[in-house]
DNA sequence: AAGGCTATCTTTAGTTT
DNA sequence: TAAACTAAAGATAGCCT
């Protein structure tokens, strides 16, 4: 509350907070803010998987062991499916355009759309929140709010 | 070039670029361009794995199938390792601490280890690459360029 | 047509509540 | 303690080569 924070509406260049801190991109850093970076970038890595999912048409699946070994999976449309598919490698996957004769591949695309179309859904949702909840912020470019 | 990049020098609000733009994340783009957001997002949500690795030491595989049905993998130590370890799910991992008796996990951590100071060195280089380039940028806010 | 650029959007580190 | 907040860091859409 003494460097930071100084009532936070003083006209001098003090900020509210210092905003996001760069950091190096190694090593375990403090441990006890270690659990607070996985989950905010566990979610982070989960939703750039599902916008990618949504946005290019494609199948994902992500599996994450925390530090202590606990698994944390992400799939669309669904993780087991997509390592089925993986796991089967067949031979007729050459030119990278796999599936060719198995059965699975009609069934996912069956599954691939309703999934799609529900996480869609979702995303709307979601970004009309973010939308409602990013007003406030806009108000203070578009309009002059009274201090 | 004609409402963009108007020379790029004008002292005017005409800008180089529009920059990043809002996006909707629903249906397939239009196809075209859909395949260069593939690989641009792809590559960043594998980056993004590879910083969560890094910084909080956990394991990650990822699979991407593109629209075409071409597999793109990421894995740390190794996807095929986090495959097995997701896959023997065995009876010993309940409050969340798997890999009691079994005789994988010192294997894993050995590997682990290894692969995380590769990580990490590659991570050094890939920053102080990000830096250099950078300085071009930074030396526009430094000092000023004479135009 | 793969890679570079840049302004802007999105994520998140550090902090407060 | 987890959830909210803020602003800087980082990702990337559209454009250009």
């Amino acid at each position: 509350m003494a460097s930071l924070n100084q009532t936070r509406s003083s006209n001098t260049t003090t900020k509210a907070t210092r905003g996001r801190q760069k950091i190096q991109i190694k090593k375990p850093e403090n441990e006890s803010s270690r659990q607070v970076t996985f989950a905010k970038r566990r979610n982070g890595l989960f939703n750039k998987a599902s916008e990618l999912c949504i946005l290019c048409g494609c199948n994902i699946g992500i599996i994450v062991f925390s530090p202590k070994g606990k698994p944390f999976c992400f799939g669309h449309p669904d993780i087991d499916m997509i390592l089925e598919r993986y796991l089967n490698k067949n031979p007729n996957h050459d030119d990278g355009l796999m599936m060719s004769g198995d059965d699975i591949a009609p069934c996912l695309e069956e599954f691939n759309k309703e999934s799609r179309e529900t996480l869609e859904k979702l995303e709307e949702e979601k970004s009309e929140a973010k939308r409602s909840k990013r007003k406030r912020r806009e108000k203070n470019e578009g309009t002059v709010l009274v201090g």
